[in-house]
DNA sequence: GTAATTGCTCTAGTCGCTAGAGCTTCAAGG
DNA sequence: CCTTGAAGCTCTAGCGACTAGAGCAATTAC
């Protein structure tokens, strides 16, 4: 039986950000000793690692909720499971495309400042006051 | 004189936000008619479009704060300015990077899996319960 | 037995808005 | 001059996913 500080260290999650999952609901009312503090056991490590990886690869509160109710039945099919994580990349994808975009802009706007000028004439200040100063369009 | 609403369509920045803005300092305190209403005037427009274009290129609130008191002292060094917006190319390129391994992450996840399982068996489950199933680390 | 550590709950703050309630002011038409 | 309807006002609360802190209770190691 872990602590919640044992389970902390095992799982890499927060203290209070496991407290935060259990309030939401994605994990279970944890089991509390004769004092009130919470106890786990291999299962609630193992869930609460499932909710971290799913959480660094990006997914929502929501998905994960998702995808743990699936966890729960294990002989239904898995293609609810793909759809979310396919969800899931089209958004990371479309984040790329966007954060690309701003990228060139940057690149663009600071290529054309040297840092020796002065404010008035600078490039990066002309250029957020004037968009048509931008290269591309967003 | 432009009220809120005509700002608002001028500058493509929704009024609550505009006053959001005059809230948190990067607008000047507006002018107001005998009953009360705000009123704008180009330069109003002005500075609120430098907000807006640094708002859609990523710029935080206070980087803005600080491009707008450079864009008050036209005379000084405009390395501030292209610090500020180097910075946020850096932070934009990183974003890149970490979504970048996040969508390898995801469509080696996605690709193991073709629908057709059961939850048990399947490969975005499995993936996310065991993170030595992934092809990098993050 | 005691002291240090860890745990508990609860509230409030982060960021950049957005939504709504309930009220007042403005501008145009008659 | 008067009415009407749109647009304005302030204030509070909510979003997502935590994070920080106060003030207290339980556990654990020596």
């Amino acid at each position: 039986m872990y602590s919640i500080g044992a389970l902390s260290r095992q799982s890499g999650v927060k203290v209070p950000t496991i407290r935060y999952y259990e309030d939401r609901g994605l994990l279970p009312e944890a089991e509390r000793t004769a004092g009130g503090q919470r106890r786990y056991d291999a299962d609630g490590l193992s869930r609460l690692r499932f909710i971290k990886h799913a959480r660094d690869l990006g997914f929502s509160i929501e998905a994960i909720t998702g995808l743990l109710q699936l966890q729960e039945h294990p002989d239904t099919s898995c293609q609810s499971a793909q759809t979310i994580a396919l969800d899931q990349l089209t958004e990371v994808r479309l984040k790329i495309a966007q954060l690309s975009a701003l990228e060139r802009e940057l690149a663009w706007i600071t290529d054309g400042c040297n840092g020796t000028g002065t404010t008035k004439n600078c490039y990066v200040m002309t250029s957020l006051s004037d968009h048509d100063l931008c290269a591309g369009d967003h």
